[in-house]
DNA sequence: CGAAGATACCTTGACGTTCTACATATGCTA
DNA sequence: TAGCATATGTAGAACGTCAAGGTATCTTCG
């Protein structure tokens, strides 16, 4: 009936992507199964969220994008954090903690 | 640019109104100042957010209205948990923490 | 008296993110 | 040779939120 939740929190993809990337350098395919893996399946990042993901934080020159071979053998395109993406993952970051914060916030003071 | 981020965090308004409004009837410009309050002003609900989710939850029937008089004198619409409301809550309630705690997972593991 | 500001409700249209579903291709294994 | 995981991508739709606009009442202050 459309009253089912998004598998994520929407606002989050790109904190979850630049958090990932900033390990180091990691194609697409690999960020999800990370982040899937990393939260314990709690996040499934679906394949027509990740992309355009992608994209969007490559145009916003946040991630730089190469073509190389993955340990796999085959070709991959390797995402790596640019020098802005650094800056933007600290805002995405601060923005969590804060609304995160006031949410338990409201959650604590209503249970009372 | 578009690149600012939203007052919220997308998803999370159905379940920051439903538990104000677990507290007892309240009308929905007083939730919001409420949410603002609670939230030492993190938190602002725009008016155009706002009175749709409360049109949304009524019409799900996780909420119920009635038209009283406020303290000030005024007339305004008291919303109310309904069972339903009341169950629904609790779903959001789990749903954000299960997905809340995964993300800090995420933010966790990739500071190493 | 008149203006301003808070209270209280509402709608419209645009926007961005995410979803489902689809499409393509390679490599491995049973 | 069929199936599955890997790997990338797109199109269209749904959804929630936002900015901006509107109405009306009540109180306060000049």
């Amino acid at each position: 009936m459309g009253i089912d939740k998004s598998d994520l929190l929407q606002g989050t993809l790109d904190l979850l992507i630049l958090r990932v990337v900033a390990m180091g350098p990691i194609h697409g395919y690999a960020i999800s199964k990370r982040i899937q893996q990393i939260s314990r399946d709690a996040l499934r990042i679906q394949q027509g969220s990740l992309y355009p993901a992608l994209h969007r934080l490559e145009k916003r020159k946040w991630l730089g994008a190469e073509w190389r071979e993955a340990e796999t053998g085959r070709e991959a395109k390797f995402y790596s954090l640019t020098a802005e993406g650094r800056k933007r993952l600290l805002v995405e970051h601060s923005e969590w903690e804060r609304l995160s914060a006031a949410i338990g916030l409201v959650i604590q003071a209503t249970q009372l």
